[in-house]
DNA sequence: TCGCTGGAGGAAAGGGCTTTCTTCGGCTGG
DNA sequence: CCAGCCGAAGAAAGCCCTTTCCTCCAGCGA
């Protein structure tokens, strides 16, 4: 690979002026010289060593982001966000996925600052893990220290600014639309246990049950993956178990999509059998037979938001944005039978 | 930021010795050295810079990834398949969306080999346009040149290696399924003239015609985006300009979702007034009402044989890979009416 | 004509790390 | 008892670039 030595050498100049050419320093360089080196640039094809670069010049160019996994709808849209934003700074991201592994979410916490990023953000749920929050809590302030910043997405108690999306509220919402509507046996197809946006739907979802005098019994509450085969599968474990539901709330979209499946699988019609509903409005949701009622979070918004967070003036005390969730009214929901 | 010479100096030992037990070296440190070094990262929450780190060992650790857009499913797919490998490898990927502008593109190529990336993955669609294609293989070339590895997913005629999806074969598959299903009009609602991806499926669309006696005309042909909101409008105009259609093959499943609207916005039953065709077989494709008749090309798998190739033992000469395309039936194509 | 000034180019000092090369101390064998 | 060795630690070079600080020279005014 060619370096700066080299096309100094080959354009008869000094490293320094063929980087002040190159980097277009103010530093004023004769024609004649400027033509010779970007000459010799782009006979030798150089491109600068950015990690050299990053180490003379010592700005941090890249930010970091940790998801779950890009690939997943939800955070594929947060991405878009994210990446907007970034790019609009002039800066390169590093996409990291956790696939929900605390440990692994840890590592690349290490690995991305050790890219020396400008900024880390984090996006997704927390866990319900001491051990982990003490630990990430600890890097992250680390990092904060030495000028890094943080920016978090749907998490609570955590260094750094957050963004968070109204889960509690979207719960709630969800939960007071298909009271309101007259359902009385609710059954709820939740996330993994152990993140706190599954909790926190279900603490809105319970709040508006307690609201008209209800209450969500945890046989009525079955834990899957936020995934698509694991929201029909726990659709069809509801239905066994309790066969007199008139309406299933699912915690996101695409195990609300997985519980439309086994719902047309049994030959169940919705909403004229049962009512489904359910959370983040997925752009693919107004697309499923019957449009799926849901509660909308504006995921790339959510983005858009940390990153501003991330890469704008760095406050005194960390800040705290909340978006609200409001319910979108499509055709998969409507009264019991 | 805490350096190596702040741990060496915090553990009263040379920055030599420091380096040599924070990486695991082969020479051998005194335990009460080494305990003392140890602590010291862990006083200081060292983390060592990767960028002086690779300047010093230059050995390339990451891998670059091109792609049109992270967020848009049929990529997030592919990613996943990368992500998968790179991660079997241990290596960390640089992900850079060129949202298809192929200046973007070749800036990216810049930054990823100033990024000092192990190789650089190309992903989505050729352009029919000529002096890109030969800047971006002269620089594809000097990369290589100076060690660097290259792959694409979709691309003929570039420098490095290559996986190609059945994009002809299975516009045949497509086009051979209606015509063999007995429709004499259809309409085809394409991507994007400029992609190869685009040219190749008609291609093969346009091949199965032939064989059945048939021709596609160029006024059954509108081209869109690639995206589900340009689909349902090209879906519009096709049947506005021929309301006797009995089939639209559209060039991927997110158009025919945008197909689908439009014809359920019109009261066109399908398949019953009218088929429907897609591409790509995206995960989503099984949810939709009717279930997509479509193309299977495995994405993922497509990103993994890429990386795999990036990755693995370079050959002498370009190798290129090509997987089959597979017709998956499902219930949104039937006989014309 | 000489002393200055200012401008253009170059030398060299980092920046943080790895690794080779040295050094030094303690041990073994003659 | 001393030469010679080996092993462990440190000194220093080098990776590639930016940028400050010098140097040198031309041109200007006195």
């Amino acid at each position: 690979m060619a370096t700066l030595a080299d096309v100094a050498r080959r354009a008869g100049v000094s490293a320094a002026t063929a980087s002040r050419v190159i980097n277009g320093s103010a530093k004023p360089v004769a024609d004649e010289l400027r033509g010779r080196v970007l000459r010799a640039v782009d006979e030798l094809h150089y491109v600068p060593n950015a990690h050299a670069q990053l180490l003379a010049r010592a700005d941090r160019v890249a930010v970091g982001v940790i998801v779950h996994d890009v690939s997943d709808p939800y955070f594929a849209e947060i991405t878009r966000g994210l990446q907007k934003v970034a790019t609009e700074h002039g800066r390169l991201c590093i996409i990291c996925n956790s696939y929900r592994d605390p440990d692994r979410e840890l590592a690349y916490v290490d690995l991305l600052r050790a890219q020396q990023v400008a900024a880390i953000v984090l996006t997704g749920s927390g866990y319900h893990d001491q051990r982990f929050t003490r630990l990430l809590n600890a890097k992250l302030r680390a990092y904060e220290q030495t000028g890094g910043r943080v920016a978090a997405i749907g998490r609570h108690m955590h260094a750094g600014d957050s963004v968070l999306p109204g889960n509690e509220e979207g719960g709630y919402l969800a939960g007071a639309e298909l009271f309101r509507l007259g359902h009385k046996r609710i059954g709820v197809v939740a996330g993994p246990k152990v993140l706190t946006t599954t909790t926190d739907r279900l603490t809105g979802l319970r709040r508006a049950a307690k609201e008209f005098g209800r209450t969500i019994g945890p046989r009525r509450v079955v834990y899957a993956d936020f995934d698509r085969d694991s929201g029909a599968a726990a659709a069809a474990t509801l239905l066994d178990s309790s066969p007199t539901l008139t309406a299933i709330a699912a915690l996101n979209d695409a195990m609300a999509i997985g519980v439309l499946a086994t719902l047309r699988e049994r030959g169940l019609s919705v909403p004229g059998d049962i009512s489904v509903i359910g959370f983040d409005d997925m752009p693919i949701a107004r697309d499923v037979v019957p449009p799926l009622t849901t509660v909308h979070l504006g995921m790339p918004e959510l983005g858009m938001r940390a990153m501003a967070l991330a890469l704008g003036k760095p406050a005194r005390a960390p800040r705290t944005e909340r978006l609200p969730a409001t319910l979108v009214r499509r055709t998969s929901t409507g009264p019991p039978p």
